[in-house]
DNA sequence: CAAACATATTCGACATACCTAAATATTGGT
DNA sequence: ACCAATATTTAGGTATGTCGAATATGTTTG
């Protein structure tokens, strides 16, 4: 990571990742004009940060960012969307002050910070946000009243809102059984409190063991 | 408030807070010390802030704070105890990452988040702020008529204001069921004394035990 | 009261991180 | 092979914040 007090190498890092969304080197000027500033101070800033290794920049060629610049902007973005989600979800804060906030929030706070926030604010399995434009609504699931499969009584039925697991290979073969946000499911009964939830997807009746099971959320009808 | 980037003036300020506790001016060798720079750099930057109406200074004289300035440092300490505690109780950081954190990001969260962060915190989570480096006697929130859920009647309603717990992962939980500070929650029915409380969380109904009731604190209607 | 000592200030210089505007260079298309 | 678009270089500016050394002030004490 940049050191604090690099905010503005980081936004030019994170406009890169922008612009190249495509895959495309992008030009200088379209960098200046994204950025409000002149194509000389983009140059400039590019010598710098090719310097630095966060970019591949051949003069008159484009600028495309490396394997660390990439991975800075896309923890920025991703930081931006979990800071929004945040404030606006549990602090209650309106749009306009969260994403102003987490603008500049962006920038302070660890990539461990977020992490543990975007955890208690209710996170999706997407740890490389790989689905976010700009728009930041993509990135993290809604914080909502959802409780865990394991905390829903024999008969509640609801909508799952979003899966949440250390293990990735849980959330994968969750996936593949086809329990993905939105889909209906109904709790059909509990084997016991340690053991299997039996769960009805759509049409189909599925037996989960417990700790499969506590990694589905639901908002419950 | 200073603008953003100008974290230095800002250390400047809570420092010369910290030496002033006791209501004496500060000197500037003292100051020089502290912060670990020149006495000369301390003088120039002096002269900055009170040119910005932060501090008084009278050359040879000593520094001390103008109200302006108090009122922006004890923000500042505000804002770092909040932090490092919602870091370390609600995140569950280690000490010294949280230290670290919430110096950096005391200087980049408004006050108005970080009042809405404490008011999850809890209030009398840590009155002495045992976690902080150093002393605070403003850092309770302010008093207000919430009461916690488990003084509720059934049949009340009303928002919560904040959760108090000395259990993080209370809060964390609460938090991710979404339990969280302006939402609505109506006391639908009481299991015993001893016993879990029948919550409507929004649109669900949920059963907590006392004691994660406990820990919402309600403003009642 | 006047040295001597502690403390503080000024000064010149430097580093970094930005930025601009205008002169110059390169590229790629027709 | 030229031209227009695009990019780079150059020269210069502003702002923040730093240091070290020379200088000035305040304070103590003989």
């Amino acid at each position: 990571m940049l050191d604090v007090g690099n905010d503005s190498r980081e936004d030019y890092l994170i406009n890169i990742l922008r612009l190249s969304e495509d895959g495309t080197a992008v030009g200088t000027s379209a960098l200046a004009d994204y950025m409000g500033v002149s194509p000389g101070s983009v140059t400039e800033m590019l010598k710098v940060l090719k310097r630095e290794g966060y970019v591949n920049y051949e003069k008159y060629r484009g600028v495309s960012l490396t394997e660390s610049g990439y991975r800075i902007a896309r923890d920025l973005r991703r930081k931006h969307h979990i800071m929004e989600r945040f404030l606006t979800n549990v602090l209650d804060m309106d749009k306009d002050n969260a994403h102003e906030q987490a603008h500049i929030m962006e920038h302070a706070i660890s990539n461990d910070a977020a992490e543990r926030i975007c955890r208690i604010t209710g996170t999706n399995v997407d740890p490389d946000c790989a689905t976010c434009t700009d728009p930041c609504t993509d990135s993290v699931s809604p914080v909502s009243i959802s409780i865990s499969v394991v905390e829903m009584k024999v008969g509640d039925s609801g909508t799952i809102s979003y899966l949440s697991t250390e293990d990735g290979s849980v959330a994968r073969k969750l996936i593949s059984m086809g329990f993905v946000p939105g889909r209906e499911v109904e709790l059909t009964s509990v084997v016991s409190e340690k053991g299997a939830r039996i769960i009805r997807l759509g049409d189909a009746t599925l037996a989960l063991d417990r700790n499969m099971a506590s990694a589905i959320f639901v908002d419950v009808r």
